[in-house]
DNA sequence: GCGCGGCAAATGTGATCACAAATGCATATG
DNA sequence: CATATGCATTTGTGATCACATTTGCCGCGC
């Protein structure tokens, strides 16, 4: 087995999973855009036994939906599922805030506010990707604090799920402001209130499905 | 490839993965047993090529774990572990019944009693597998009525994680009584009481930690 | 008796090949 | 011009092989 650089041994079906998991979650793919073995396999190098693994375990986490004859593409969400997805997200996260709380020293909200500054940019530049993966990392900033790896893991499964449609549904957001709830969530956060946390958390989560509903 | 019988064409790897993802979250393995890509293969009499997949993918889910030199074994859980999963579960299952208790009719509540059943037939034959199985379908049963497959798609991922940790807990648990809590679920659904369901769930969810944190 | 070294077996990884099914495009046909 | 037919290409699947690493057991030496 061809070991990698003198650092970080990562077999090469590993190495896949997570370059394809970080362009589906932040948005680089469309939904329903399709992803062949060969194509993998020659972009990177590699035969197609490692690609396999590679989509298969993205199919598994939901980011990848499988056709009837074996195909894959990114997953094409309707509406429900959306909602669902959605719902999903505000449980657990509203969960993780609340066990994050109790943790949240001075130093994690200068962190949060240091990333805010960069989601403002993007929104600025109207930068999808940058806008999402940043979005996110907000997110798994304070989420680590509730030292909960289940709880953070099962929402990132969400969060990959969602990633294709979230790039989507940006251009039609048509977003001119900074994300107003991460203020209010900074706010909590320093106040330590914690039904204050929950409700702006809620809310972040569940924003820009009033367009879906509408 | 060779195709099965006439119906149901299932690919190799998938069939694997159904068989073992059963083993594994109903309690048929202990917490820590190995499995290796051959003697799968050998047992069912196909190459490791579909193996790998459906290891890969039951690894993806938690369901197995995967040590430093990439073999594979079912997950031993700290009880911090064990306490993160069952705190998800609440969340999650509070959710699903919560939302099957408007679809919930008499014929639903009758097949859950039959369920119930089945359930004490096991706990008085003391059959750990039995017991593990018809208790998720208690559950699963009920929260099909949901309509929110991706809410139930992550706590059965759940449910697989603690799968053999379930099964070696319950020898501990010495069961005696059928589920009291399902009875308390079965009334709320029945009296349409939707915070009392809430509450019936999430006890019979979180039952059986005291004995963890005790 | 106990620990250590070394070798054989076991194990996961990735490449390659053959195969069947699905796809898609070009051509023929009404 | 639209629809159907047929064939070449694409695509996923599974088997097999070579290889590096790890595991584990046996025997040697202290």
């Amino acid at each position: 087995m061809a070991e990698k650089l003198q650092d970080s041994y990562l077999a090469a079906h590993d190495q896949l999973y997570r370059t394809l998991r970080m362009r589906i979650m932040y948005g680089e793919m469309r939904p329903g855009q399709a992803i062949t073995l060969r194509g993998v396999a020659e972009e990177f190098g590699v035969s197609v036994t490692p690609v396999r693994e590679a989509l298969k375990r993205l199919a598994a986490e939901g980011a990848l939906s499988i056709s009837v004859s074996g195909r894959f593409q990114t997953p094409v969400l309707t509406n429900d599922r959306i909602e669902e997805l959605a719902a999903l997200r505000a449980l657990i996260e509203v969960e993780l805030a609340t066990r994050a709380l109790p943790r949240a020293h001075m130093a994690l909200v200068e962190r949060l506010q240091t990333i805010n500054n960069a989601i403002s940019v993007a929104v600025a530049k109207a930068d999808a990707v940058t806008y999402i993966r940043t979005n996110l990392e907000f997110h798994r900033t304070l989420y680590l604090r509730a030292q909960a790896p289940a709880m953070l893991a099962t929402v990132e499964t969400v969060w990959l799920q969602m990633g294709p449609t979230m790039r989507a549904l940006y251009g039609r957001l048509q977003r001119k402001d900074p994300p107003m709830h991460h203020r209010l969530i900074l706010a909590a956060l320093k106040a330590g209130d914690e039904p204050g946390l929950r409700v702006a958390v809620r809310a972040d989560v569940t924003q820009g499905l009033r367009m879906l509903a509408g």
